[in-house]
DNA sequence: TAGATTGTTAATCGATTAACAATC
DNA sequence: TAGATTGTTAATCGATTAACAATC
């Protein structure tokens, strides 16, 4: 009954919305999975088969109805509605979380900002003033706030992360250089940029590799 | 005679490549891939045969050395040696990047940050000065800097990025929520927490809509 | 109608894993 | 030696893609 769906489909879906979004920003009434793959390095095939999981969207000799996909992607994602976030840090990280479009583009704004630091508290960023970080618990569980972000030092990350799992949040973004440990139902994306930087590094160091082989100098190991 | 690594192979060893620093740091000396597969949630087969495309760095009955393990794996990934970071931008989001640890525990580190506000110029951010956005070019090319930081408003992103590519940098890092153009030898990481939030929401709303139903509560699509 | 483009099947490709001989 | 754990093969699993009938 339950047909599985490829991991892969979900991450290409929110890649697939922000191309919607930029052609419809354009003015363009109509999308074929020709152009969307074009856009997003993806097979037209796998375009159309990504979203056959969940219905059938298009029209034949026509393409994709810009506005209906949207709708639809957002239906399928579930941010076809606001979702509120509670900003746990009103540091220079906090504070740029807090202003950061991206986030409010998707859906996501931030409803309440919390530091413990006295001199932050009171504090306005944006139209928020700065709570102390005690009233976390009680704000959470009053806005029904489901996510959480954490930009907080190290040291305390993971007492954060405590507090928000026990006021009811189901999904943490953690922005301290720490691995922080949750109870299983719960999701983290940990924002680390080294990871993607070494990752490329791999993909630069091959070709400065092979750069060097074809300048017929000796490889480093044998 | 180019033996193709598949992708997650590059990604896993970062992966591995942190769990391995934190045993480093609790004293230990060698590790299975069974606990390295337990840490980061992977078959312990998969630890093995990813490492096998590189070499063979592993004991028969003992395990990996943690040492040396982290030395071939940094060597392989091209984070053995420091790189250094031209940051663009000394707003909050530029000084949180500044000071951030977890880029300086893999070798990036900051070596110059840059605005055009006359404001900042000149003002100390850790041990660096903030320059003048129009001396871009030319340090970068003085410290031969390979990694481009965006942390600009979303207006001027582009621009920046064309400074950086014009200057020789190979990979950059944008935190601006636009997507940049550079030309295809150039690598580029688009920060958008927006995206990993989708990604997640959308295993969260299955389960929400599976417990609805759970529940014997109608569906809402039928 | 002719051209375009979908949705879907079947074929291909590639990645993951189980299993085990080798060996510390 | 007995136990542990690697490196690697072969089998499995799953995801991607080519191809095409359906149809706007």
């Amino acid at each position: 009954m339950k047909k599985k769906i490829p991991d892969g489909v979900i991450e290409r879906l929110s890649a697939y919305l922000t191309c919607l979004l930029e052609y419809q920003e354009e003015g363009d009434e109509t999308i074929s999975s020709d152009v969307i793959g074009q856009h997003v390095d993806v097979n037209p095939a796998q375009v159309r088969r990504d979203l056959s999981y969940f219905g059938t969207f298009g029209q034949k000799g026509v393409g994709y109805i810009i506005k209906d996909l949207i709708k639809e992607i957002q239906e399928i994602l579930g941010s076809d509605h606001p979702h509120r976030i509670a900003l746990v840090g009103a540091g220079n990280l906090g504070s740029a979380i807090a202003s950061y479009e991206g986030l409010k583009r998707h859906g996501f704004y931030v409803a309440a900002i919390f530091d413990s630091d006295p001199n932050k508290i009171g504090r306005k960023i944006g139209d928020l003033k700065v709570k102390p970080a005690k009233e976390l618990a009680k704000t959470i569980k009053k806005l029904h706030i489901s996510i959480g972000v954490i930009a907080v030092p190290e040291s305390s990350a993971q007492a954060v992360a405590d507090t928000l799992v026990k006021s009811g949040v189901k999904i943490i973004l953690n922005y301290a250089p720490v691995i922080i440990r949750v109870p299983p139902h719960i999701k983290v994306h940990e924002t680390d940029p080294a990871k993607e930087l070494l990752h490329t590094l791999y993909y630069l160091t091959i070709r400065a590799r092979s750069l060097k082989k074809d300048k017929g100098l000796k490889q480093l190991r044998k």
